[in-house]
DNA sequence: ATATTATATCAACATATGCTCATATGTCGA
DNA sequence: TCGACATATGAGCATATGTTGATATAATAT
């Protein structure tokens, strides 16, 4: 319980976890839309994924991330709770938007495939 | 959110809440339970008092700590979040039979008046 | 007035956390 | 095989956080 309030207690994770919970995103996506550095995105995924919010899974050169079916199960209210609260916060609409503009500019390939 | 949530990520906190959410509390009733410093607990109650999901009022010497209930309104899923998870946290028992033995005790004369 | 009690806060310290740059690993295409 | 790309992780740094002992403040009792 502890670790999954820790790993939901930063700004950058929330950022992370809003765009996640609309589908699943690869890291050079969260990279280019949130506009942070390569090794902060997956550290931040990685923080994430050992607290069992997030699952990730390989294809070709990609890790994709998503929400953990599991996580949602056993955390039923507190998922409920971070999907009502996130999009209330103020880079949220913001973020959005730059996650539209990465998906038509295909910014990080993975849909040449 | 944010600040909510990282008052909720400490273990020494999520201890002093779970008893809270029982009935309020003093200070010194929450040091002599959980055997934590004054200072400590004093320290930990304000990161809650101060993130609103407690509230304080001032009777004669002591200082009574309680559930805020706009916190409880507006944050009503991770409420029951809590609720329903601290109890299943490994110092709970313990902590409550402490609890117990202070109130009977009445080791902090608060039951004088 | 003075001593005692309850609480809050300051100062100092150790540890934890978040960030960046550099590097390692793994995958694919030429 | 070699080079480019995607991701993870180590090292180092700055800042945040949790803890304690000392002190300040405020209420009460003698």
């Amino acid at each position: 319980m502890i670790e999954i309030l820790k790993a939901l207690s930063d700004e950058t994770r929330l950022r992370i976890l809003a765009q996640i919970l609309k589908s699943e995103m690869c890291v050079c996506e969260i990279e280019e839309c949130l506009e942070l550095t390569q090794s902060n995105a997956s550290r931040h995924l990685t923080i994430l994924r050992r607290a069992g919010i997030l699952e990730s899974y390989k294809n070709a050169k990609w890790t994709y991330y998503k929400i953990n079916k599991e996580f949602i199960s056993e955390n039923k209210e507190l998922y409920d709770y971070v999907i009502n609260k996130v999009s209330q916060l103020p880079w949220y609409e913001s973020d959005c938007r730059n996650f539209e503009n990465c998906r038509m500019q295909d910014l990080c390939a993975q849909n040449k495939n």
